[in-house]
DNA sequence: AATTGACAAAATATCCAGATTCTGTCAGTT
DNA sequence: AACTGACAGAATCTGGATATTTTGTCAATT
C-alpha cells in the first residue's frame, strides 16, 4: 500500500506549492511561475516533473484521494459503535480540507476544474472510497454487526453521497462536524436495527 | 393555506413562460421579451405584473417552494412505515423538477442566480420544509413511532441535506429515486431503532 | 544529471468604436 | 382599466488592433 510519503520530496513541494496557489488564486489565475516560485525552483524545472498545469492538478487530486482513502480505511478499522466509527472515519477522511475548499473564495472554480480536468481521478477516488466502505459494511454484516437494507456497494455509495450533502450545506467546519455526527448516529441506528 | 391555484391566471402564465425560458436559455440570456411572448402578452404588460426579471425569478422560487412544501406535507400525512413515508414525501416534494433543473444545461447558472438573487426565498423555503419535517418528526416521536437521536429541528435539517446530497450525485431521475428509497429505508430503520 | 536564462509561439488581457439588443417608461389606443 | 407601440438610455455583443502574460522548449551553465 502506497502512502503519501513514498513520493519524491521535490514533487511533494511542488504539489504543496500548487495547492497553496490554487487555493489563493484559483486554477485559472495560477501560473506555472507561481507554482515554481512557491516550490523554490525555476519554472523550466517544473516541466521536468510535470507536463503542465492540468497534470499537476490531476496529481494533486490523486494524492488527495490516496491520503483520504487511507485515513478513511484506518479510521474504519478502529473499534466502536457502528455509527460513531462511520462518522469519525468520514471526518478523518478529510472533511476539513474539503470544507475549506468549498468555502474558499475559489472553491467553486476548483470544483469545476476538478470535475472537468481531473474527472478520471475524481471518479476513481470516489469509487475507491465507496469500495473501502462497502467492504467494511460487508465485513460488519458478516459478523452480524449490521443489517444492510440493500447491496453493500449501493449502501456505501448512498452513505457517501449523504455526507457530501452535509458538506454542501455546512456553514462552518464545526457545523459540518456536528451534522456528520448526528447523521452517522442515525445511520448507525439504521444499520444495526433489527 | 394558500395553494398554487389562488394566483392570477395571467401571472401563472407569466411564471410558466418564464420557467420555460429560464430552463432553455438560462437566467442571463432570457430577455423580458422572451417571457412576454411566451406568456402571450406584450413586454410592457409584463411590467404591470412584475418589477423586473429578478422579481419574476423570486416569485418563481417562492411558488416552487409553496407547492413543494404543500406536496411534502401532504405526503407526510399519508400512512405507512416511517422510512417509506419519508422517502415518498421527499420524492413528492419535487425531486423531479429539482433533478431536471440540476441536469439542465443551465442548471448551474440557475442555481447560482437562485442563491444570490432569491436567497431570501430559498432560505425561507428550505426553512419551511425543515419545519414541516421537524413537526412531523415530533408528532411521530410523541406517538412513540420514532426515537430521535437529537433535536427534531436538527434531525430534520440533516435529513433534508442528505437527500440534497443524493440529488447532486444522481445521474438520472431513476437513479435518484432509487437512492432516495434506499436512503429513506436506512433513515427509517435508524429512526425506529430501539 | 539537474537546472536555468532566454526565446518564439500561443494565449490572455486591454482598449476602443460601432452595431445591436435590452430595459424601463412614456403617451396614447382599445 | 388593461394593454400596447414607440422611444431614450443603458447594457451587451462584435471585431480588430495592441500590449502583456504565460507557456513549452531550447541550448548553455553549474
Amino acid at each position: 500500500m502506497k502512502d503519501q510519503f513514498d513520493i519524491d520530496p521535490k514533487q511533494m513541494a511542488i504539489l504543496m506549492s500548487a495547492w497553496e496557489a490554487f487555493a489563493a488564486y484559483g486554477f485559472r489565475k495560477t501560473s506555472m511561475d507561481d507554482i515554481a516560485r512557491g516550490a523554490g525552483i525555476s519554472r523550466p524545472a517544473l516541466y521536468l516533473h510535470y507536463k503542465n498545469k492540468e497534470d499537476i492538478f490531476r496529481s494533486l487530486t490523486r494524492h488527495y484521494y490516496e491520503q483520504a482513502t487511507q485515513s478513511f480505511a484506518e479510521a474504519l478499522d478502529r473499534p466502536g459503535a457502528i455509527g460513531e466509527v462511520l462518522g469519525e472515519a468520514y471526518l478523518a477522511k478529510g472533511g476539513e480540507s474539503a470544507v475549506a475548499m468549498l468555502t474558499s473564495p475559489h472553491g467553486h472554480e476548483l470544483l469545476d476544474v476538478k470535475l472537468t480536468n481531473a474527472s478520471e481521478e475524481v471518479e476513481a477516488g470516489e469509487a475507491g472510497l465507496a469500495e473501502v466502505l462497502a467492504e467494511w459494511l460487508d465485513a460488519q454484516a458478516a459478523r452480524g454487526r449490521v443489517t444492510l437494507p440493500g447491496p453493500a456497494r449501493e449502501v456505501a455509495r448512498v452513505c457517501l453521497s449523504t455526507f457530501k450533502g452535509l458538506m454542501k450545506t455546512a456553514e462552518s467546519h464545526e457545523g459540518f462536524v456536528r451534522d456528520v455526527r448526528l447523521m452517522s448516529a442515525l445511520l448507525g441506528d439504521g444499520l444495526t436495527a433489527r
